[in-house]
DNA sequence: CTTGGTTGGGAAAAGGTTTTCTCTTGTTGG
DNA sequence: CCAACAAGAGAAAACCTTTTCCCAACCAAG
């Protein structure tokens, strides 16, 4: 609302040797006076300031990077391109960045070992200050070697080279989460319903679900390995109440812990073509917390969220502080997921 | 594959002079050398490219930028974090750009204001040769002024200041092929079931469906217009088949078209509640074509694909004929749609 | 009047590359 | 044998900023 005289844009941006020459200058002189730096008197700086905020000059980003060796910029590979996992995960990394005056090369590299190196080579080429891999499975390796680049590197949402610093979603522990939560609404068989076996998240959370009810002293039924899809939650709710499940008989589920939200939401209209009532005669839970799918599915679908933005944000700001010389652990960190409650678990009897 | 000792990455990039030491010639002579410049004797060309090769020179893309004025660098700003819009464009951009050797600084810039202006200030600042706004509507404006920055900008898929250049997809065209490929399949009542009224591409498909209608002398029923979801379609499917629509009388519609697909999702469920099959019985075809949802959905929906990976690579290829300064008509591009058949819409009753 | 310290500011190098200009050497024609 | 010329290679400027070092002037103290 103030109204600043705004600098008119020139076609060619102004210099530092042109502010100094406007003011009367040398370059050196200048150049302390806008960056605080030096000794002078105060009516120098501020007319120097003032001449440069006239002349709308900003200080060439390039030369400085030639000079400081750092370009404020870092480098963001994923083979994810319309992904749903690896967009959070980049937002919360720009997050952590943009303040700090960061910005970051976006680069897809599918799965194309050629286009990995040809982003790399560029991102070096560009003095990135360092780079961060992302990607659509925790258990996949980028088409692109990441060791001994000369730059610090991070893994986010990726599979990491060993020795390396990366950050993913505890799957484990976000499973756990559900099936407590329907432990503690009273719901005694749990049945679990997830995609295909060559996923490494498909074991830790399958597992992760036998731990709990284990402990708990409930039945476990064998989880249900299939695709992510709709279809195959349509499928599963075949399997699971038409078929005999365990050896303790003809008892039905009365809850479906989901490995992703659209098996969550083929489970539930197959539940309903059932005449049975989600969550009154049988609670729902999804994972990832797909927010277009999970708030779409009637009744609207409580799942588990890997708080992927989070990951980014601990990526971003973990890679600065690598690049600013501070030492870091090398290792895996599990972040934690969050369970989104909305209606397809149900509430406590008494509630 | 043929092993190639890889240079030993070091520390440290290497440099010009470094290889020029190394090979016993000075800078220039590398540099000429290396770039296929200057006259020498293809000994001495060789001997600097063996050395560089096995030093892994890499020239710094920096110093070249302030030399040349040119940075190789373009900024991609966008309002769509999650978007399945804006990603499919930046994907082309992307692709665009990649074997030109340009690299893109993707800055979402929310609906931010300030937010905007920092990304703006931080790309000028690293002189990118060129900016594309994109977003996730394409009549609304970033929340950035954009005109006179002193760079060329071009506008893909979103409202582009006045006197521009812009890609947007041609909805009405869009709107069309779906309207008259229902007509050639010989359905006689089709309804349009669509988005907000406040959204600009509702006005200009409604108005291409009655045009085609029009043309053909079929009934024109009054679009219905709601929201862009699920519920919106299950919704109007009530309203069509429920109450009376057109002075025509109780016929019912045997095709809708729909706004987008997740309005087509609901509408096909809602359908099916009725006892009515689709596409037997009645017609359904979607806009947007997102995979997920149009292939998830039984049967799998027919929808308009708005091409945006080729809407984003025309506007790469021209902010870059742009930057290498050629001259190009300021103006709003409108880009074909391309219909996506599937199973939704039916096909020719004798096959 | 010297000495020593302080103050305000400039000159120059550095960062890595490209390009223009210049210089040296060898060759060819007269 | 000399002039003219071409070939091969180097010196230096340019891009823009930051930083170190240095200089001149001024002041006070001895």
């Amino acid at each position: 609302m103030a109204s600043n005289a705004q600098p008119v844009s020139a076609k060619t941006p102004v210099t530092l040797r042109e502010v100094a020459a406007s003011a009367g200058v040398s370059v050196a002189t200048a150049s302390k006076a806008l960056n605080g730096q030096g000794r002078m008197t105060a009516e120098t700086r501020e007319r120097i300031r003032e001449t440069a905020q006239r002349l709308g000059f900003r200080p060439n980003s390039l030369a400085q990077s030639l000079l400081r060796r750092r370009s404020f910029t870092v480098g963001l590979l994923t083979n994810d391109t319309y992904g749903r996992f690896s967009l959070p995960v980049m937002s919360g990394i720009s997050d952590a960045l943009v303040d700090k005056g960061v910005s970051v090369f976006l680069c897809n590299v599918e799965d194309d070992k050629r286009l990995g190196q040809l982003h790399v080579d560029a991102m070096l080429d560009k003095r990135v200050d360092g780079i961060i891999a992302t990607g659509k499975r925790i258990d996949r390796h980028l088409p692109v070697d990441l060791s001994n680049l000369g730059v610090p590197t991070i893994y986010a949402f990726t599979q990491p080279d060993p020795g390396a610093i990366a950050f993913v979603s505890d799957d484990a522990g976000g499973a756990r989460l559900a099936v407590e939560h329907f432990c503690r609404l009273g719901r005694r068989r749990i049945a679990h319903v997830t995609g295909p076996a060559s996923f490494a998240v498909v074991h830790a959370r399958a597992q992760a679900y036998r731990d709990v009810l284990t402990e708990k002293g409930l039945p476990v039924m064998e989880p249900l390995l299939g695709s992510w899809s709709e279809a195959w939650g349509h499928e599963a709710v075949k399997k699971l109440f038409d078929g005999k499940l365990s050896k303790s008989g003809d008892e039905k589920p009365d809850a479906v812990f989901c490995g992703n939200d659209q098996i969550a939401r083929g489970v539930i209209d197959a539940l309903r073509e059932r005449g049975l009532g989600v969550p009154d005669d049988v609670g729902v839970i999804g994972f990832d917390n797909w927010q277009i799918v999970a708030e779409a599915t009637r009744p609207p679908l409580t799942s588990v969220d890997m708080n992927l933005a989070a990951l980014g944000r601990e990526a971003g700001l973990t890679l600065l502080s690598l690049v600013g010389g501070e030492p870091a652990e090398p290792g895996i960190r599990k972040l934690p997921c969050r369970l989104v409650v909305r209606q397809s678990c149900g509430r406590l009897p008494d509630g």
